[in-house]
DNA sequence: GATGAATGAGGATTCATTCAT
DNA sequence: TATGAATGAATCCTCATTCAT
């Protein structure tokens, strides 16, 4: 017989890629990344241990590769938001899309909380994180600023903690914290906090 | 010499311990628990592998230990709070208790922010938070409620985002977020939060 | 197009097949028969995997024939020699060609060395190799003697011993023992062992 | 029970030590770096695969060690010759040494003759083996000079050749080519050589 | 003939835990 | 109480070899 076509073993390698990375980030998220074994994302994934590493060079590379994933999935959300001030009906979809984006990949989502706190699993998602949260709180301070703000600074921090609060309880215990109960909450009290205390600008 | 007494003897013994068990937060807060080897642990504590296991059955009986720890502080600060509804003074008494808590346990809030991630590790971890984080849910509806909040639950739930996401940043990058202001920020937006759409209680 | 003739798809096999030698000879001599892997092989052959098993039966039987090929090679340098007693020129001759026969293949006498230590390898390697060396030894033998050596058993040891000093010499290191001025430097030195001491046969 | 004594400790580790280095320097040069694997060694040593890297940090730590432990070993023997030529009787004296030490390490000298044809294996014996042989061949050098050579660099060629050659000889073949006859051969050899077409110094 | 995906056994290494002293 | 040598299971990873196409 003829060997495959080379977009006949393309399909496949994409498609066991996709497998591969999907089982690996459920059980990253689930159980954390050195308490997950290559055995177990194998097996999980439905194939041996060495197909893996056909794939991944390693362990370390499947998580760096999640991490790829998940930045490119927030860029896209952030890129539209780069230049200008957003009016506030902008502002409201943008944070109706990012809790969409948890909603979505809960597990990226938990798996990047974890990352965020023992940086030490993965060498550049400090960096990567940094990167891609910086033109968010540059928008958000404008925001802020926009609305008259007295201290952005401040109510800069206070905003971020209620959002980055909020997507903790929803990845951690949505049972307890329905998600879209949350964004109805958490986008209502963000403008609570931006009316109270604000001076219009003249 | 004479032989040490009992007492002497038991003091000692609580002197080892303290010691494994402040060495072991101090790595699993940093690197993780999986990461973190009994060796390492016994290296920081200045004593051998096997004396580690004259104190404590597994290394898992050392996370629990540390969990119990902390959670016994947790509860201190929260007892005083059980009966009654506190008043404005002593709602933001037991905010900025809370934060120093933080501050002064940076590296036990950063492991229980790694376990409620990834509940996994420790059995009990789960229900112990549940038990423990309970009298507080509990005491801060009250007293948005005796503020006079038309959606207790919906305030609940951005208070409580605001306060987790706060300690998170602290806890993470106190460099980019400094407690002190967080503290400061943090218990300014929860009462402008309260303040907003309240309505005063006949 | 007429298909190929069966000449034709002969001789396409037998080029692949001097592919796959040729790269794993050279593959084996740099780096070891272990270190090599059939990948690498294929990979510097040009070819896949797959069909590397098409032509040999196995990583072994790759060794197995380049080991063949070697002794086939130096079997056809020695056959000439195999009757009869040899001139002194003759005998130059033979040392000459030896020479440039290890000038010309490297690689392959590099690992027949290694393969000399780690007879273990190759199961037959050693069988091979010594009777392939016996007619040379016996020829060596035969001139000392016919030269008048007093002691030819002595001399073909110091003879034997600077050859094959030599060979591994310009083997390992070329650029610190050159082949040619090695060549001149030990024929000159047999020949001065054998006119030291030797008595004119009567 | 107390624990052991450091001294204690100390002589266990010791033996250990030299065990694991003796077992595997044995598997070494029978089989080949790659081919040995840690278990075999611990098997070989009668200790379990772990406690082997209780004593070296890897495979390839135990190699140099094996390495540096030979080295040291030919050090011994060069560092006396270093200052001054060498009479006719010490530089006899110092052939008959060096045949000892391979009689007494054949096993060093096979993996050094492996490691010389892929020096691939370890980073720095390529490094280590001309350091140590350099003063070898300068005494060489200036022995073969003081001997009124008419060609003193060809000269060291060719008796470098026959020691070398002789030593893998010895090495491989040892029921062949018995060390002790090979030594006398050798050693006369050399004298014949350095007696033919030499000048005496004026 | 030709491809490369797929397997699985084996190998290096780590580490919680035990144990003789 | 205290030590660190010792174990063995588990883990990451490699690679010869097979097989469907």
């Amino acid at each position: 017989m003829s060997p495959r076509t080379s977009t006949q073993y393309e399909a496949i390698r994409q498609g066991k890629r996709k497998l591969i990375l999907d089982s690996a980030l459920e059980l990253f998220a689930e159980n954390g990344f050195h308490a997950t074994s290559m055995s177990l994302i194998a097996k999980k994934a439905g194939i041996s241990k060495g197909l893996s590493y056909n794939y991944f060079e390693s362990k370390n590379d499947i998580l760096e590769e999640i991490i790829d994933q998940g930045f490119h999935e927030i860029h896209d959300l952030i890129d539209p938001t780069k230049d200008g001030v957003l009016t506030e009906e902008e502002f409201i979809t943008f944070l109706e899309v990012s809790f969409d984006l948890v909603k979505n990949n809960r597990q990226h989502w938990k798996l990047y909380f974890a990352l965020m706190l023992q940086p030490v699993v993965s060498e550049n998602f400090a960096t990567k994180y940094a990167a891609a949260g910086e033109p968010v709180f540059r928008m958000m301070y404008e925001f802020v600023v926009s609305k008259g703000s007295t201290d952005p600074e401040g109510d800069l921090m206070i905003i971020s903690a209620m959002i980055e609060g909020a997507f903790l309880y929803v990845v951690v215990a949505p049972e307890i914290f329905p998600i879209d109960q949350m964004k109805v909450k958490t986008i209502d009290g963000i403008f609570r906090i931006i009316q109270s205390g604000y001076k219009k600008p003249a």
